[in-house]
DNA sequence: CAGTGGTCTAGACCACTGG
DNA sequence: CAGTGGTCTAGACCACTGC
């Protein structure tokens, strides 16, 4: 068949979208209107395949590329639902340092500290990476996390004030659980997707002392740039990484 | 349906197979074998549909998996191939490190170097990455990467002697191309697959003279471990590389 | 043009979840 | 038990490639 279902006008290349890419597209939009939530789950393929008048094998097609990306997660007998850092066994989904001795959970959750926060303008560089221009208004956070009473990880963030307005370092503090789980709950920002630029560096005086290490300790330098549904950048993460007993864990397909 | 194609002995718990995974399990071994060698065509829906008896789409679904695994390219019109690193717009699949410049291809290829090969008995953490006992014999490599006159990589690498016998520096510095291209063409190991850990650190003194920098300059360690068919390890690799200028790109999903 | 992979459908049945 | 996602089939048609 593959009938546009909304009303196109002629491009010069068309360049021919399959009925799931559209019903993909659809789904898309819902969520990132919000009209599914993060943990809710969405309509029955049978359900959205009469709302959308295609066969239930095209709607099975778009929401498996969605699950694919991470976007929906399929629990057979139950049904589809829409992604979230909340819950356990994917928490952390984008930290991937791990202790030396294998993945094992016997670490158990960081300590956190929240260092500073504060709201100012954003640098060249910071608008940059958000999409913003320079001189907008970001949300500044500097935090420590630590295992076992060890400093590991010392993490500058910068966010875009208008999405995240409201934010203060006692919401952050309060907070059980991933920081995203909190973008979800209180913001309505769901991250989807990150960028990490990894290099290898000295720290500053300030950076040594929070770490508690020496100013020629080589330090894992991690750049992350988070973004939301369709590409919205809405998050700039600057991480120090300790690795003398941990280490960045990646998997090359 | 869902009759095993292989008589089973009584599992159990059997785990309920679908008929696809059973495919897909069937052209893993065709796979291995090198019944279909990289580059090349494997036979055609239809035909792999009548060899084991079932339908269009359950093939599919099998090959589907396999491309999402990177073991096999669906091509539109011409058929599916057998993966391979010889390609060029997939070489340097591994190689994560990039100019900080963008990912431009501006850059051009590395200038390579062999420093040192040859065959010596494995220690302990080599046998064990490898999966072979202490004081098997491996192939030692050690060579640099340049960009631009620049010393960038240095690597260090470990191969189990057996497969890879009769590997010399000089087919090494001769062949053109990646070098798990020359893997698949002259020894039939195909990567599919690898694990990196990464970590800050210094260099030693021969590592910071062969990479022209001080012994204070902080370097991001690498070390990978990469798998052929059935997660059966092969290479054992120890990079160490500068991020002044370039840097290590992750995508998270 | 024939052959390949890619899309779409309609329907049947299976496996899992929860009430 | 009804409702969900998961598998499998058979057949039609489309898009792309190469001869």
């Amino acid at each position: 068949m593959n009938t546009p279902l909304s009303a196109l006008p002629d491009t010069p290349t068309p360049a021919f979208s399959p009925l799931y890419q559209q019903i993909k597209a659809l789904i898309l939009q819902n969520l990132k209107a919000g009209e599914w939530k993060p943990g809710e789950p969405i309509p029955s393929e049978m359900d959205l395949a009469a709302r959308f008048r295609v066969s239930q094998g095209t709607v099975r097609k778009a929401i498996d590329e969605l699950a694919a990306e991470n976007l929906l997660v399929r629990r057979q007998g139950k049904g589809t639902f829409v992604a979230t850092h909340t819950e356990h066994h994917v928490q952390y989904r984008f930290l991937k340092l791990v202790p030396d001795s294998g993945d094992l959970n016997t670490e158990g959750p960081a300590e956190r500290t929240i260092v500073d926060c504060k709201r100012l303008r954003a640098a060249a560089d910071v608008a940059r990476a958000l999409s913003l221009r320079t001189g907008d208004a970001v949300l500044q956070v500097r935090r420590v996390l630590a295992y076992g009473g060890v400093a590991t990880i010392l993490e500058d963030l910068w966010l875009p004030g208008v999405p995240f307005k409201g934010l203060t370092a006692e919401r952050l503090t309060a907070w059980r659980g991933p920081m995203y789980s909190l973008f979800e709950a209180e913001f309505g920002v769901h991250m989807i997707r990150a960028e990490e630029k990894i290099r290898a560096v000295l720290p500053d005086a300030a950076q040594a002392e929070l770490l508690a290490v020496t100013h020629a300790t080589p330090l894992l330098s991690v750049e992350r740039v988070a973004y939301t549904y369709h590409d919205t950048p809405m998050e700039l993460r600057r991480g120090l990484y300790r690795t003398d007993t941990h280490h960045y864990r990646n998997e090359l397909g």
